[in-house]
DNA sequence: CTGTTAGCGCCTTCAA
DNA sequence: TTGAAGGCGCTAACAG
C-alpha cells in the first residue's frame, strides 16, 4: 500500500477526465462545483490517499502558515510554559511553530532569526536574551514584511509590539506582605544593572518602601550577574551587613535557590531568621521543605497566549498598525 | 530601505540583461559561468538584498530541510535537554526543527504527526506518550517516505529505529550501592505495569537482587500511575508493610519528589529512616536539603544527539535500511 | 457549472 | 560560456 509517487491534482483530473482546476475547486468545496462532481473527486482523492502538497501551496500563496519562536532557553520552565500556550494558539489557527533557543548568545539569536527569515515564516514571537544589545534585526524582519511580537524579555524600545508582565504590582504586594509580617529591613537582590527588568524592579521596590514610609538604604540593594557565584556573593554581602535584612525580594526563583542554599549553609534558618519572596519562574517549590514565603507570578502562559494572538492579528492585518504594548499585572502567590 | 517585493532571479536578470538561468547558475557558483559575469551577478544580488525564496526551492527540490520532533512535554527537563542537542545537530546540517508536544495524549500526538506529514518534513524524531498504543502512524509516515527515529520512550517493536537508555546498568549500580550500604530491604516503585519501561526496570531490579542473593518479595514491588496521588499511594503502601523497606528505587525523579514529600509528612527522616535512588530527569536536586542518595542518569542530550544523527543518515540514504537500535548505558550519579 | 491559460521562483535539460 | 524552454503542484482570472 505504499505510494511511490504521491497523488496529485493532475492525476485525479486525468483519471476523472476533468480539468485540474475543477478538481482543485472540488477539493476546496468551491460553491460553483456540482455536488456530484465534488463527490466523485473527493472519493477518488481519498482512494488515492491524496494529500495536497503544502510546499506547492506555500509557494503559490506566498505564505507558510508558520511562525517562529525565539527564546533564551527551553529549560526555563517559564519559557516552556509560554511556548505551550503559543503552540495551542498556533494550532487553533492551523499554524506551525518553529522554535529556536538563543541561549542568551546574540550571535546565535541572529542566526536563528536569519533562518526564520529564509524559511519565510509569517511572523515571529521573541523573548530576547540577556546580552542582546543590537536591535537592528527588527528592521531586517519588518522590512521583509515579517511582523514580530516580543514577550517577557523585551527590548527597551517604544516602536515595537510587546507583551510583558509589569513587575511592579507583584513587588508592591510582596512588600505589603513583608511589612504586615513586621519586617522593616527589606532588601532587594536585583539582576544586572543594565537590564531594563532590573531597573523596573528597583523602581517598584523603592515605590513599595515609600508607600510604607520605610527609608531606602543603598546597602540593601545588591546586584547579581545571575550566575550561581554572583547569587551567592550577593546574599553574603547582605548577610555581612551590621544590621542584616530580615526579608529579601530576589530577582527570580533561580537566584532564590542559590541564595537560600547559601543561607542554609551559613546556619541560618529559612523562614525564621530570614524570609524570601522572589519573582517566579517555576522551580518545584511545592516539593521543598522550606520554600520562599511567596512568589511573584508572571503568568508565562497568559503572556505567550496574548503575544501569539497579537501576532496573528498582525499577520492577518493588511496595514502595518501602531505598535501595541500589553502589560499583565504580576501577582503575589503564597507558597504556604 | 524597505523592499516591498523581495528581489528575484528574474529581476536581477532583467537589470543585467542576462537570462535567469545564467543568474541562477552564477549565484550557485556553477563552473561554466565566467568569472566577471558571476561577479556582476553577485554584486547586484547583494545590492538588492536578494535572498533565494526557500519556499520555491523546497517545492522544486521536493525537500524541506525540516525535521519534526514529537515528544510528551517540553516542561520535562529530560526532553528540553534532548531537544537542545537535536537542535544543535540539525543546525549543523542546516535543517530546521518543528516541534510538537503530545502531552501524552494519543489524539494530539496523531494530529502533530499529521501536521508534520502535510508539511512534508524530511524526517521525524519521536518519543511516544505514556498512553500511546496504536502504532499505525509509523507506516503512515514511512509509506510517505518520511523516516522516523524513536528515542527514550520508544514503541516495543523490533522493526523501528530507536535510541534508548538501557535502564539496567543504572539499576544494578543502584542496588550495588544500596547493598554496600547495608540495605537488604530494597523496594521498587515502578510505573504503569503495561509500560515497556516499567517491565525493563522490574527485570533489572530482580536481576540486581539476584546478583546479591537477596530474595525478591512481591510486596516490595509497587506500581504508580505517575500521578501525584498514585505516587503517594505507592509509598504509603510500602510504608504500611510490617517490615518496611529501608531503600527504594523509584521510577523517576518526579515520583521521587512526591514520594519523599509523603515520607517527610509521615515524620520519617529522609536519608536516615529510608533512602532513595531514582531514575533521573533533572529536578533541582542540588538545591534540596535532602536529595536522594543518587540518580540513575539517562543522558538525554546524548540520546537526542544520537537519534538526530541517525535520522540524518536515514534521510541521506537512498535505500531504506534495516532498523537500527542504539542502547546507551545508564549510569549512577551520586547526589552527595 | 466547468475548462483554458497562465504564473508563482527556481532549476535543469537541451540547444546554440 | 550563455539562452530558451519547460515543469514542479497548485490556484485564480478569465472565458465559455
Amino acid at each position: 500500500m505504499k505510494e511511490s509517487k504521491p497523488a496529485t491534482i493532475k492525476e485525479i483530473a486525468r483519471r476523472l477526465k476533468l480539468s485540474p482546476s475543477t478538481v482543485s475547486r472540488a477539493l476546496n468545496d468551491h460553491p460553483s462545483i456540482g455536488l456530484v462532481t465534488t463527490e466523485r473527486v473527493k472519493r477518488l482523492a481519498a482512494e488515492l490517499n491524496y494529500e495536497p502538497n503544502q510546499t506547492a501551496i506555500f509557494f503559490k500563496q506566498r505564505k507558510t502558515f508558520t511562525v517562529g519562536v525565539v527564546l533564551p532557553s527551553l529549560s526555563e520552565p517559564f519559557f516552556s510554559a509560554a511556548i505551550s500556550e503559543i503552540e495551542n494558539v498556533a494550532n487553533e489557527k492551523r499554524y506551525t511553530v518553529i522554535m529556536g533557543q538563543s541561549l542568551d548568545d546574540p550571535d546565535r539569536e541572529l542566526r536563528i532569526l536569519q533562518t526564520l527569515k529564509t524559511h519565510r515564516v509569517d511572523g515571529v514571537l521573541m523573548s530576547i536574551g540577556k546580552n542582546t544589545q543590537d536591535y537592528r534585526f527588527i528592521e531586517l524582519l519588518e522590512g521583509a514584511g515579517i511582523p514580530i511580537v516580543f514577550f517577557d524579555c523585551v527590548p527597551d524600545l517604544g516602536d515595537v509590539n510587546k507583551v510583558v508582565s509589569d513587575l511592579e504590582s507583584g513587588m508592591l504586594e510582596a512588600i505589603d506582605v513583608f511589612v504586615s509580617c513586621g519586617h522593616h529591613a527589606i532588601a532587594l537582590i536585583n539582576g544586572p544593572a543594565l537590564l531594563p527588568a532590573s531597573a523596573e524592579r528597583k523602581k517598584a521596590y523603592i515605590k513599595g518602601l515609600n508607600q510604607h514610609g520605610i527609608p531606602v538604604k543603598d546597602e540593601y540593594i545588591v546586584n547579581t550577574d545571575l550566575t550561581p557565584e554572583g547569587n551567592e556573593a550577593a546574599i553574603l554581602q547582605l548577610l555581612s551587613l551590621p544590621h542584616r535584612p530580615s526579608a529579601v525580594v530576589s530577582f527570580n526563583d533561580y537566584v532564590a535557590l542559590d541564595v537560600m542554599k547559601a543561607v542554609r549553609q551559613k546556619g541560618l534558618a529559612l523562614n525564621q531568621d530570614i524570609h524570601f519572596i522572589s519573582y517566579a519562574n517555576y522551580p518545584l517549590w511545592k516539593y521543598m521543605e522550606n520554600p520562599p514565603m511567596a512568589s511573584i507570578e508572571q503568568f508565562p502562559g497568559e503572556q505567550g497566549k496574548k503575544a501569539a494572538s497579537l501576532l496573528f492579528e498582525l499577520i492577518d492585518a493588511k496595514e502595518r498598525s501602531k505598535p501595541v504594548h500589553v502589560v499583565f499585572k504580576s501577582r503575589l502567590i503564597s507558597q504556604g
